[in-house]
DNA sequence: CTGAAAGCGCTAACAG
DNA sequence: CTGTTAGCGCTTTCAG
């Protein structure tokens, strides 16, 4: 019972084991009879291949790998899930892994490719912190979706991955999305805006659009103060939390009476601000304006509803997709694609303009 | 490059293919200067061991599996990591798995056993509507954590699984937690409190936290009025969504201008009901009382703070992974664990008793 | 300490 | 249409 292998369902058959293999397989070749009367038994005593032996033994397998790095970003769940429509389109088999935050992502996809015999990798999520040497090792198309776009290196003053491996990447641009955040705030009359951001002494998109936030207001002429940074610095586990952003807000406003406006490098974290703005008896927008950077669903049912920088996920999943197949099909080179993004503007920003007020 | 075996790191180093598998397994029988010698040549070429080659060979492997249902419910993710934890410190292998909304997770778990070898599996999250056969022919220890409660099945008329297979599970009383959540909004002076529930045609914790309210209405005797029930029937995709509570409590305000509380099966769900009473320019806990069941983050810090039935995750995570090491290790039978949830008073709920109205 | 050889369970020629 | 057979890449005796 434990351990039926093909041998015992083509004995017990009366068959021979290639029989069993094909009518498992769905082979054309195969006696409809034999194969009803070997599937009775199969089912009968539970026989479930051995994937392990049937993956060794296959060449090839027109199947795909999802890896998603970081176990809970529920942003990625809806990406997945349209490229895994897509996938099936094509007749590919979609494989999704959860990689943790410890493991190394490339070590996991190179072990699935020769496992797996896959045709294509997407990457999902992670800080772009590859090793050229083991990104090179991959020896099937892969692309990254979401990851932290590798202008960080560049930022960080190493040397850029993509200059010894050509890697495919669809990204939104951080730094310009994140500038356009805070030009919005400026617009509406913002001069003390803080920022609530992660990652700051690594390439991160945190640090990215720390950048943003810092260029948007050079060019507006408005005065860098580094008493309205939070940078979050919680040694282990999950940094874009709502108590981060709580924390966060809180002494921002502590250190900043006059201060007008956060912005959150996430939504999750712009949550905990809210409710940490609202905690000390200040109104949103009137007293304190608030952006997000994602665009979750949550953004659209919280109180206030939070203003945000909205990454197109459909768009971005479809294009990622598609161009993992047209990079398998041989049509299409590696490339950087950038998706633009888009401020929305809900309930949680408002004029920085104050009436009666200090 | 692509697909070095370990025959190949073999004859490049000149050893025999025992060896280089002794280098990587990290086994004592083996010289410390060949093994640095063989590590280097595997480093340089990349060389990554093919799993299934392994596993198939293996006849023993010490690892459990987590097989996740849903794709995306973060409620289960908290619980993994510690049970992860457990596991690691057990020095066992943890293999985290997503099954998908249509695949079956007792085949995945079979597959999985073959495959991998497990010592014992984990189920999170689904519903019990499992074959008591396919059941039986996992020949590993399991549990099943946090998936809706067997008694369903006596609600829904059939025969008991457990009458015939004996499992082990830990989840929580629905029906009475349900219970607790309005009772106490009972004793707040709410008489008209109308439910967001969902599966009701079927086995599910739905059902169960729907014959909860039902009873304790029933044992208060406060009379059970249909037009206060509200069922999601989304035909498919996810339907503990913000949405869903959003439409739900839209209806139930609707067709009952008395309606003075409304208790949801989850906390997304209370969340997105949150938002349609503040959108109908109601107020909250004054007008209209919301209770959850979860305990989910988002609870802690959305604008008013949710009421909620909170489920002791890390307890049962706990427990459920004792359990399984327990049977593991032949020191214990499979049985049904109940676990305590709490009520969690924040501030969506008040007092039903109303001032100046109707 | 090391190598040769026997499979793990399955698929895919190949020959009937 | 069906059975026989040769491995897939690795681990693991069993001799050296």
């Amino acid at each position: 019972m434990a351990n039926t292998t093909i041998k015992d369902i083509a004995r017990i058959c009366g068959v021979g084991v290639s029989t069993v293999s094909r009518a498992i397989n769905n082979h054309p070749d195969i006696n409809p009879e034999t194969k009803k009367k070997i599937m009775a038994v199969i089912d009968e005593y539970g026989f479930v291949p051995n994937d392990s032996a049937r993956y060794l033994k296959r060449s090839e397998s027109d199947s795909i790998a999802f890896l998603v790095k970081g176990i809970s970003n529920p942003f990625f769940l809806g990406m997945v899930r349209v490229m895994e429509q897509f996938t099936q389109k094509r007749n590919y088999a979609a494989i999704l892994r959860h990689v943790d935050d410890d493991q190394d992502e490339v070590m996991v996809a190179q072990a699935l490719v020769k496992e797996r015999k896959l045709k294509g990798i997407v990457f999902l999520g992670g800080n772009f912190t590859h090793d050229p040497e083991s990104l090179q090792q991959i020896s099937v198309p892969y692309i990254f979706c979401t990851v932290g776009n590798e202008d960080e290196f560049e930022l960080a003053g190493r040397p850029l991955v993509r200059d010894s491996v050509r890697y495919a990447n669809v990204a939104v641009d951080d730094l310009v999305e994140s500038k356009k955040a805070i030009s919005y705030l400026v617009e509406q009359g913002h001069r003390r805006i803080g920022i609530v951001t992660e990652g700051l002494d690594k390439p991160s998109v945190g640090q990215l659009r720390y950048l943003g936030y810092k260029k948007a207001l050079e060019e507006r002429g408005i005065p860098y103060d580094p008493k309205l940074v939070y940078e979050i610095r919680t040694k282990d586990g999950e940094r874009y939390t709502r108590q981060n952003g709580y924390l966060g807000a809180k002494e921002l406003m502590r250190d900043n009476p006059d201060l007008t406006a956060i912005f959150c490098i996430s939504d999750v974290i712009a949550i905990g601000a809210i409710r940490a703005i609202i905690d000390s008896g200040k109104k949103i927008p009137e007293d304190v304006s608030v952006v997000g950077y994602d665009g979750i669903d949550e953004g659209k049912y919280c109180v206030p509803r939070l203003t945000t920088i909205e990454q197109p996920q459909v768009e971005i999943s479809e294009a990622t997709i598609q161009f993992l197949f047209d990079m398998i099909d041989g049509k299409r080179e590696p490339d950087n694609l950038l998706m633009p993004a888009k401020l929305v503007v809900r309930e949680s920003t408002g004029s920085g303009y104050r009436s009666g007020r200090e």
